[in-house]
DNA sequence: CTTATGACCTGATAGC
DNA sequence: TGCTATCAGGTCATAA
């Protein structure tokens, strides 16, 4: 579900239920969604040639058993739940995971496959849980010892948060790329929390075609294409993000973003500024829809 | 080094 | 109703 709108939606909710709440205990069902760094690099369902040791039980404390939460902090599309003891879980919700609140003597959203894919489980003092669900099993929960050692390890890759992006530091990291510019937004190493409904979404209002090669943009494409990411990124959390297929966010209220997409989702129809026919095809192995009236092939900007 | 490609999973939906 | 094919919001490792 989640691009940057709809994490930064999971991280409020969570952080306004679980806060200054202690953590009673963490029950894990799928050890292989959980990545320690003491775990083979990778983990293990994902180191995919050759074996790897059994895995072993995670300790209940690396996951925050005993602590209470001090804080909820993102990351372009990860998020981290911080304990007392500074310990993190860091989430990813990949494409279909989900992290879901319950207060004390509340029940989840009952899914049409029940408790199958609730792999972790966190059970609040005085009632109420956590619970990270997720069928396709792209996310996971990667723990560790500080903020400080998921920066500097887990996430020392990732490119500017997208919410703080500007147009010359897109140009400064990928202003040389051969690559298409929708390649370069979607990725997380230039440009943390950008994904496949975003992306379109943002070159629409910039006028730039996702097709065009990224060093063939001048500075005020770049300029435009990042204050559109700005836009199109805060318009999205404030809707409460994008509910597509059963996306709610924690508390369960859907989001009401869907509605505001001008793109996404719409290859074939009119486009809302010029009403010419919307072009849908793949690119960068998304399927990617824009205006190429409004988003002509060769603009420099 | 950069860029492209297939792999990883399961569920929902459309079409027959 | 039931089957099959296609598609999905995202990364990864590996090949070229």
């Amino acid at each position: 579900m989640p691009e940057l709108a709809e994490v930064e939606t999971v991280r409020r909710s969570v952080a306004r239920a679980l806060v200054g709440r202690w953590i009673e205990r963490v029950t894990v069902r799928r050890r292989d969604v959980v990545v320690t760094e003491l775990d083979p690099p990778g983990g293990f369902s994902r180191a995919r040639s050759g074996a790897v040791a059994t895995p072993k039980r995670v300790p209940g404390a690396m996951l925050l058993a005993g602590d209470r939460v001090s804080g909820v902090v993102r990351h372009g599309k990860q998020l981290a739940i911080v304990g007392d003891t500074g310990r993190v879980v860091c989430v990813h919700l990949g494409m279909s995971g989900r992290l879901l609140v319950a207060g004390a003597g509340e029940r989840l959203a009952r899914a049409s496959w029940g408790e199958a894919h609730d792999h972790v489980v966190w059970r609040m003092e005085g009632g109420g849980r956590l619970v990270f669900r997720d069928p396709r099993r792209f996310g996971g929960v990667w723990l560790s010892p500080s903020v400080e050692h998921l920066r500097r390890v887990r996430w020392a890759g990732l490119g500017v948060d997208a919410l703080e992006v500007t147009g010359a530091l897109l140009r400064e990291r990928a202003g040389g790329s051969a690559r298409a510019v929708k390649a370069v937004l979607l990725d997380q190493n230039v440009l943390a929390g950008v994904g496949n409904i975003y992306a379109d979404e943002a070159l629409f209002r910039a006028g730039v075609s996702p097709t065009t090669p990224a060093r063939g943009l001048g500075a005020s494409a770049w300029g435009r294409i990042a204050s559109s990411v700005r836009a199109v990124l805060g318009e999205a959390i404030e809707a409460g993000g994008s509910s597509l297929r059963d996306y709610t966010d924690s508390d369960g209220t859907p989001g009401g973003f869907a509605q505001e997409h001008r793109v996404y989702g719409r290859g074939g129809e009119a486009c809302v500024v010029c009403g010419g026919i919307l072009e849908a095809s793949t690119l960068a192995q998304r399927t990617t829809v824009w205006c190429p009236v409004c988003q002509p092939a060769s603009q420099g900007g």
